[in-house]
DNA sequence: TATGAATGAGCTTTCATTCAT
DNA sequence: AATGAATGAAAGCTCATTCAT
């Protein structure tokens, strides 16, 4: 199971070349802790994972977790700042186009499933350590935060244009994101797809006769 | 902090009387160490409570623990066996009023708070040990299905008799459950009540222009 | 190095028989430890042994000493409250002869270093670890008080007999004892009956011409 | 509390000028570890203080501790011989005056208080890291006996002149110099000067009547 | 000459679990 | 049926030391 080859998703997401090599968060072995810290975490757990295992994982040295991140904790809220999805998320929520409510909102839940499944180890943990780590609720929360207000702007531009009544948008926001993140991290039994597909009929169109 | 003598909500909820009464589901003992592990596990997590300070909040010897059940690990299962909410939640959803649809999903919304509060740690227990107990998986996943189910059912009449249009009614069901859930357990920072009142009317009217 | 069957001075020093076995204190295995903990404390000090070396030579396996200590500052407490022979001290300080002040003194001298030679060991622990640890110190410094009191105590009947001037008899006592001390435990090089010897003709006969 | 430019007592202290620049010993970081490893130690004792805090209080790389001192068993050595106050103390017992013995003696003692104050640290570190230490067990023997022989020798000149019976000059300044250690680095609670007038009247006087 | 990243042995401590009584 | 003393594996973490540069 250690690998010392995969590296999933790290090297190439840092964009920002042509600074200095010795720039700690640079370095290969940290970025391998840092990996293989997201894999296990998500895995089992934070308190069910040994730094020892994280160091084989990563194929380094038992002391180096300590060395780049002087405790457990810390490498676990190093792994929560660094390698947090939230700037992709919003990014990508923000590019929703301008077409009819109902294509931009089946849109922005695609959107959505596609960066938590491409980021969903660090996304487990964020949902997983919550409730013990106040600095991971902290990330935990201003992600949603972030990502509805992004929405929420969204829906109040349609709302401008007439296409949508002058609901609350905030809250259809936060009630729209609440389902994806359900269905992406919690129920993982339902059909993203469809449930999605259902889920803006229904925040759309409403349940009383018309 | 720890306490001899309380015992929160164990004994009143067995109902089933006439069976001898020597059979360990009844004794004293092993009731305040499950009392000590809801509070213990819900608060700090099952990784990090240890046997020692569960026997030690329950006021029990630390060899007991291990008498009753066995292994910390089966302490889990049985505790959320043993204190599964799940009858009496399916029990006040059932007894929704058949006032008008708003009404009702208002009516159950609360009712859902209420038990929720009432049994909150256990509740936090199923949410946050979830990822790790694939035993404690299947019991929150059953409690939401079994939830849902009822809300649907209720759902299903109200469309009988026309107050509601022909909705997937499951679907309704399950965003309106997992906003809930989601409120409730997860997103602390929402005002339950208003939040609820928005949901509400969000399903029910939609978001399109009429 | 490690022996099973060497207890030095353990056993012995219990007069108190009758009470129950299972108060800790009477432990074999704790009296082991504490055995253990002496001499290798003694030897290469505290911060140089490693608990499982002390577990090691006291033939008793490495979770026993946390066990029954806590932590290994709390086992450097321990020994140094149980193993105090501040009593044994004082009872044998006190039983001086009347005799004529010289001979009470050597008498006393003698008395001292057969007792500090008996109870090397934690003496040395007492000289050695008072620089960091506030609790030996108190010991050590009520040691040499209680010490002093008792001699200067003897040196004040003398006094009252016509038999010495009338000195500061705790400061007499103390200049004493400091150099028991020193001799005993720290200048290791001198020969302590001849020392005494000339210590005490210095502080009786005083250097001035008469 | 790291400070960058502090540099309490090192360069001043060497006189041997005329040798080449380079030699290690007056490299300008080499001193700055010795002054922060005369303060660590003395402050926390050798064990308890490691080489990367050395370096750090000195504000050196870590490096340079083992680049200068190949191991910190040596830094240790090579501390207690460079900053040796051996002839700080020689000089100042030996330039004694040659008035009448109390003056003198009073002198002597506050003579010596002097030097140990001014060279606390490494004074400490001789009393405390000797037990665990031969080469600086050596050093503090050498140090205690050169002094003896200053103070012996002053004391020869004193009973050749007639102010002082023919005692056993070489015993009476070791227990001279036992006391004065003793109050200057063991026993902290005595107030030196009060002690060393007693002590001096003591040794001078005699207890017995006249 | 000087540096600081890297290493791994070893430390104290915790804890689920066992078992004699 | 009930207990708590006992165990040892494993955890997080520290640190003297090395070495490529």
């Amino acid at each position: 199971m250690p690998g010392r080859t995969r590296r999933p998703e790290s090297a190439s997401r840092q964009g920002n070349s042509g600074n200095p090599a010795h720039e700690p968060e640079r370095t290969q072995a940290r970025q391998s802790i840092l990996d293989a810290a997201q894999v296990l975490f998500a895995l089992q757990g934070f308190d069910a994972t040994s730094t020892k295992s994280v160091a084989q994982e990563a194929g380094v040295p038992a002391g180096l977790v300590f060395y780049y991140f002087t405790s457990k904790q810390k490498l676990l809220e190093d792994l929560v700042r660094e390698r947090s999805f939230l700037p992709e998320l919003e990014q990508i929520l923000r590019s929703a186009p301008e077409a009819d409510p109902k294509q931009a909102l089946l849109d922005l839940g695609r959107r959505f499933f596609a960066v938590v499944t491409r980021r969903e180890a660090i996304a487990r943990i964020l949902v997983r350590e919550s409730a013990s780590h106040p600095q991971v609720a902290a990330r935990w929360h201003e992600m949603r935060e972030s990502a509805i207000a992004v929405i929420a702007e969204y829906l109040d531009g349609t709302v401008a244009r007439g296409c949508l009544r002058a609901v609350k948008t905030e809250r259809l926001a936060r009630v729209f994101l609440y389902n994806l993140i359900f269905v992406a991290l919690i129920d993982e039994a339902q059909d993203p797809e469809a449930f999605l597909a259902d889920m803006v009929s229904a925040l759309l169109e409403g349940a009383l006769p018309r």
